[in-house]
DNA sequence: TAATTTTTGCAACATAATTGCATTTATTAT
DNA sequence: ATAATAAATGCAATTATGTTGCAAAAATTA
């Protein structure tokens, strides 16, 4: 996986700050908030930096949202199959309430979920939360 | 349901902005967020008051919380298993990406989950999103 | 290397959420 | 029913979060 080749594959202008926070992206054992970003790095980025880095991630498909009962965004690496426009995130997303990693469990098989008459799905989420292998 | 039993029952003193809101929930097709209660509201409560009380509530197990992918908390009233510290809402939510309502669909199955070794299951969220039978 | 395009950072603004404290309201005990 | 106590509310102040416009800086293209 190379950094400068998902910048150049998605058409981006390769710049500090995209680099390094792709990288805190690679490095990271799950995913991270806006907040997590703008903390940890040490060289800090302006808010509307990471904002708008984070945003143009996501509609290129590179990253994806996850969605969290407190009211916090998490945004974690995509897989290949993600494209501009519409993401194929199909994993279950596990946030431990211990340490607060959030792993993409892309293993974990679920069957698909059968909506009432006249329902149609277009993304689904699924969050799971508990404890991790790591804190147990 | 009674609103009264409600609050009495959790130990909840009976005021006008709890009734108010549990009324809200009681009336409303789905779920709501704290700017539908802020807004909706002809009587109107203080910020704050709608923020405590969402709170109070949540943790007393009256309601429970829905995430979603646009960074906005919802919240549904709990069906009879929830109590203190523990929700028991295993239900799918879904979210119409044209109106906006959000439905508990207390009676669409879904087969549980299973994580990998290590990973124990604290609370499950689905939230489905597209488009609802009333906006087809 | 110059011209052009894109991204960044700052400032200003808007909204959302939290905290402390005095006042008001509800509950309990008399 | 009323007084004493406990709890909830509303206000003000503060902090956190997110957005927009624009000039300066950096990256890409010619």
């Amino acid at each position: 996986m190379d950094i400068l080749d998902i910048l150049k594959r998605n058409n981006l202008s390769v710049t500090d700050s995209r680099k390094k926070i792709l990288e805190m992206f690679h490095h990271a054992d799950g995913a991270l908030a806006h907040a997590d970003i703008e903390k940890n790095s040490s060289e800090n980025f302006d808010r509307v930096t990471i904002y708008r880095t984070l945003q143009t991630f996501e509609t290129k498909g590179i990253i994806h949202t996850i969605p969290t009962a407190d009211n916090s965004i998490l945004y974690a690496l995509c897989k290949e199959e993600c494209s501009q426009g519409h993401h194929r995130d199909n994993h279950i997303h596990f946030i431990c309430d211990s340490c607060n990693t959030t792993y993409c469990l892309d293993h974990v098989p679920y069957s698909s979920i059968h909506l009432p008459e006249g329902f149609t799905e277009n993304r689904t989420d699924i969050i799971v939360s508990g404890i991790c292998h790591k804190c147990h």
